[in-house]
Parts: C-alpha cells; sequence; structure tokens
DNA sequence: CTGAAAGCGCTAACAA
DNA sequence: TTGTTAGCGCTTTCAG
C-alpha cells in the first residue's frame, strides 16, 4: 500500500516545457509563447501545431517563469477581517467572479480579527507575489516596518473608506442607512436607545453611529437618549452588550446593533433571560447576512449589497492595475433598511 | 489630484534585487541567499552586514525567482465546497494557523457549490503554483481532462473521504454520530422521522444517514419510519424540505437535518408557519457553527472540532510535501452530540 | 566559509 | 510571421 513515497515532487511527472512543445511542433519556444498568449500574431499552421503538441503532453506554462519575466502574477491579495462572518464571504463571492472574468486569482488574507497577522500580508505583498491588493478592513495593514499603502501597489477599498487613502473605495450608505434606522425607531414610538458599538477606530462604526445620532437629532432627540456598548461586529461582542443590558434597570426600548453578528447574538441572549422580542426590546442590525432572515423573530437590518461590492472593488482594482484608474474616488452604494419580526412599538407602561 | 497614473507598478520604488543587497553588504549574492536561508552557513560578520543591508533597503526576495530556481511556491490549494457556509470557515482557520506556522500561505478555491468552477482550480494546480492540495470537498475535482489526483501533488482530505484516494484523510465521525442521534430522538419517544439529505453522492451524506438509519434499526425501527427529503446542505435546501413536511398530512414527530444550514433553514421555516419547536416537532443539526447557538431554539446538533480537523488536515499535508507521509489513511475525530433547545419529546396525541 | 557560474522556464526585443 | 538572444532574480553545485 505504500508507494515510493519520498520526493514525489521531484520524480513526478510534470517536466513537460516550453521546450518541449517547441521541438515537437518543429518551432521556436517564442512561437510556442505567441501561439498561447496572441494566438493572432501566429501562422494558423505554426498555432494548430503547437495546439496540438500542448493537448498531447498536457502542456501548462510554468506560472512562476511567467511571473519572473512578465513581472506579473495575474494574483490578487485580498485583505479581510475576518472570514468566519459570513458577510465576508459573500463579497469574496463578488469578489472572485469579477477577478475570474478578467483571468486573476485571489490570495485570501485572513485578519481573524488579530491585527497583528497583519504584517504577514504585507510581507506577502512586498515579495512581488501579488499584482494589487483589496482592502475589506477599513485600515490600511501594516508591519515590517512599512504600512500596505506604502508598497506602491494598486488597491482599492471595499466595505470601508480608509480615510487619507488615495485609492478607490467602494462603500455603502452607513450614514444615511443609520438615519433611516432611527427614523424607523422614532416612528414606532422609541425614545431610548441602547447601541452596539463596533470598534471606534473603524471608519463603519464612526459613520453608522453618527448617522444613528443624526437621525435621532433630527426628531428631537438628543445623543444623552442614547447608551453606547463597546463592540467589534463579532457575535461575543453581542452577549456582552446583552448582559450589560440586562443588568440595567432603567432599560433603553430599542437597540441598534452595528452588525448583524452582534444583533443575533444581542437578541439571542436576552430571548434567553426571558425577554420577549419586540415586545420588550426592539432590535436592529446591519450587513443582512443570510442568518437574519432565519432567526427568531427575523431580524430588522440594513442590507449590505454584498456581492455588487465586491465586483465593484474588484472592477475598480483592475483598472487601477491597468493604469486606467483614475485613483482617489469613492462609490457609495445604497444599504436598504429590511423590516423585520424584531421592531415593533415599545412596551407601554 | 490625478497624480501619473499609468505604469505605477513599472515606475514604482520596489526594486531592490539580491544584488543591490551583495554589493552594499561586499559580498557574493550566494552569500546574501545562505545568510538569509541556512544562517548557520555563514560567519557571524558576514550574516550581520547582509541583514543590516537587508533592513537599510527593505529588501524582499522575489518569490517568482525563487519558486523557479528552488522549484516550490510555499503555496497550499485548498479547494472549498462554499466559502458561505461559516462551517467551513472555520476549517480554513486551522488550516491557516498550522500552514502559517510552517511558512505557508494559502489560496482558497471556492467552488461556490457549482461542480463547473472545479476546472478552474485544477488548472492552478497543474501550473505549478502550489506545493499542495487540502480538498474539502469529498469529490475529486477534475478538469482540463485531468483530475486533481492525477496531478502527482501532494494531496490530504479535510472532512470526507473520498473513495479510493490513496492520501491522508482528517473526517469526522459521520456514523458513530449520527447513530447517537438516532438513539437521542428514540429515547425522547419518537418513532417517524424527517431526514434532510445532503447531496447523495457525498460521502459524508450517506455516513450520515446509515448511521441514522442503524441507530434506529438497533432499536427496532425500520426504514420506512423514516421520509429522506432531498438537499445540498445549504440554507435553500432546509426551506424546501419544511415546505414539504407542511404539506404532509401525517407528519413525522423529529427531522435530522445532515447539515446545520438546512436543520436551522427548517425550522425557521416551520416556526413561521406557526408550529412549535419542539413541541410540534423536534429537529437536529449537524456540524455545530456558531449560528447553531443563537437560533431560537438553540439547536440540538453534532458538533464537529472544526479547527482541529482543518489543523490536522494541514499537518497530514505537510508531511506528505516533506515525504514523511505514510500516503493513504484516515483519521476520525468525534464529533459530539450537543443538546439544546430545539428537541424533545413527541406532541401527545 | 565564500564566490563564480550555471541555469530554473518563460517572454520580449530585435532581427531576419 | 518567425527565430535568436537576453535576461527576469534567485538558489545551488562546485571550486577555492
Amino acid at each position: 500500500m505504500s508507494l515510493n513515497k519520498p520526493s514525489r515532487r521531484q520524480s513526478g511527472r510534470k517536466s513537460v516545457t516550453i521546450q518541449d512543445i517547441a521541438v515537437r511542433a518543429g518551432v521556436s519556444t517564442a512561437t510556442v509563447s505567441r501561439a498561447l498568449a496572441n494566438p493572432d500574431f501566429v501562422s494558423a499552421k505554426a498555432r494548430a501545431r503547437v495546439l496540438r503538441a500542448v493537448s498531447e503532453t498536457g502542456y501548462t506554462p510554468n506560472v512562476a517563469a511567467r511571473h519572473l519575466r512578465a513581472r506579473r502574477s495575474m494574483m490578487i491579495l485580498v485583505v479581510v477581517p475576518n472570514l468566519a462572518n459570513p458577510f465576508f464571504a459573500e463579497i469574496l463571492r463578488g469578489i472572485d467572479d469579477e477577478l475570474a472574468e478578467a483571468g486573476y486569482d485571489m490570495i485570501i488574507g485572513n485578519l481573524d480579527n488579530r491585527a497583528e497577522r497583519e504584517a504577514r500580508y504585507v510581507k506577502l505583498a512586498m515579495s512581488g507575489q501579488v499584482d494589487g491588493i483589496l482592502n475589506l478592513t477599513g485600515r490600511v495593514p501594516k508591519g515590517e516596518g512599512r504600512t500596505m499603502a506604502e508598497l506602491g501597489l494598486p488597491m482599492a477599498g471595499v466595505c470601508a473608506r480608509v480615510p487619507g487613502q488615495q485609492s478607490p473605495h467602494i462603500v455603502v450608505s452607513d450614514r444615511a442607512s443609520s438615519i433611516q434606522v432611527a427614523e424607523h425607531l422614532v416612528r414606532l414610538g422609541h425614545r431610548r436607545f441602547g447601541y452596539c458599538s463596533g470598534p471606534k477606530d473603524n471608519i463603519n462604526e464612526v459613520e453608522r453611529y453618527a448617522g444613528f445620532l443624526e437621525g435621532l437629532a433630527a426628531a428631537g432627540i438628543g445623543s444623552d437618549a442614547v447608551i453606547r456598548w463597546p463592540g467589534e461586529f463579532h457575535l461575543v461582542a453581542g452577549i456582552r452588550a446583552a448582559e450589560r443590558f440586562l443588568a440595567m434597570s432603567d432599560r433603553p426600548t430599542a437597540v441598534y446593533a452595528a452588525s448583524d453578528e452582534m444583533a443575533i447574538a444581542f437578541m439571542k441572549t436576552v430571548l434567553t433571560a426571558g425577554l420577549k422580542v419586540p415586545d420588550d426590546v426592539s432590535i436592529v442590525g446591519f450587513d443582512g447576512i443570510d442568518y437574519a432572515k432565519f432567526v427568531e423573530p427575523t431580524l430588522t437590518t440594513v442590507h449590505q449589497p454584498r456581492q455588487e461590492l465586491g465586483r465593484a472593488g474588484a472592477r475598480a482594482l483592475l483598472e487601477e492595475i491597468a493604469g486606467k484608474g483614475s485613483g482617489e474616488r469613492i462609490i457609495e452604494l445604497p444599504g436598504e433598511l429590511v423590516l423585520g419580526g424584531s421592531t415593533g412599538p415599545p412596551p407601554s407602561r
């Protein structure tokens, strides 16, 4: 059952080179290269012979050699804050679809919410392994003594505008959507609010919180009507916030969470404590992940066009790479407030 | 606002090569290479000068050149059925952690549940871009006229045993765990069952279904007590199954779904239809994803050690790459039945 | 311990 | 349209 295990890589079959094809097809390696990359610059006859040799041998160009010579890798680095959040998974799908159409593949740099992992991807980007960077983190990853922005690589931001970065950014209307959330809750009759925060240095968080306050202010409600709990967008933060909420004697009647994960965890925690949603407390999330539709009650949330965010980001980056990009610019896609069963009038006391 | 956009890549700063370091440090390129790769084979003095030159210039070796010469890429291809399923996201974390420790990075090949995307990754693997493959799909991806197994690359299977593949496989105890599920439900008093199936050609599905029947048989219950709905592990399949369940006049009292996503979607759909869980129907899932703990009621499910699955898979693959692998072997990790609020006694009629 | 030299496999001028 | 010729930047014998 045990075959010759060692050096399987070495001994392996794969060693058909462009030379072999050239010999087999009776042309030069240059012609082989052209026949594969620019078929139009080669005679039909030569092309046919090359293609036949290729299919007979199963030849695949060695990318390392190609990259070394052509100075591009057809590879994009996508830096993601946390792959476990399904929100990002769907953005990745949009990105991947768009990149694939252009012949690019991607390396996913998952920070797993740990900033210290940034250095690893700064290094990867520095090593010339990728032609561009898609940054979903809302920050400029740094490490190895530099920031990712200083590498001179084409870059584009998705989900979050990184202040001071002169590259394209595809974002969602955090502020306008949060104003809508405020309006919705005020219209239902709420006057005291809880707010589950994301990291305070995150631009999405900043915008969402500001928009929420702005919407309340428009209704004549001051920021002292809002209690803000710290968090980092993920499930655990929602539990923490709920614990603090439950410990209060005079609780707010509505809670806005800056992410669906926090909203879902918050809701579950208060339900487990015996409260009713929305009878005792209304809850609104942000993102519109699939699971928001499968919790009980269904979550009211701001739906982000995730796939389109990804596609637009990838398109913008490809333009930058092609040199056709216009550099700094912000494309804002609209979020949509989707009403679920988690919001209702405040309890009448 | 618009700087010199074109050919930013060309003009860019990055062009420090090993030559520059050699000159700067007053040694040969060979010594630079050694100082970086095998510090022990270089005098302390030379090493120090090289390192200083490196940090002064910010030199990073060009990987394409390194790969071309060293014939390895330090890159692993991880083929995933569907990145949007959080189950896989956490396995990826385990894989990534283990690979990172060994200096490897990974390319994620997301099939997005579409078999026609396999070819893209077969091609990628063929091109010499990766040193090994981790296959989470339970099948042998194929395309470009070959299967991924024929490439001669080191490979390991995670989550699912691929029949006939002589490579290491890290799997979970599908069958034993499903027997436990059956025992649990029978003990509660259930006698008629629904089963939300995965793809019938998927080995996990086969094992889970077989285990479930086996567990029931041990209690004297025949397979005619089980109605099996088709599915593909994801949320939508759970909705479909629930619709068929709801349309029945004489419904089973307990439902076992071969994945948490299906179980969650099933539960939400029957709740929306006005049923009570577990009073009207008990539901059990498989996987133990985070969201299983945040739906209402909490899902009873078989928890898979996801991170450890990933880590073990990565370790096995690294052994194969190092030539220390023992080839075919199956490592089975135990699943754990975690009781939630979604299972209870059948309704007394 | 160190340097010289030979390529890894491919593409891009430059000629023909 | 095609072939010849130089390397891309690095690692690795092989001598010294």
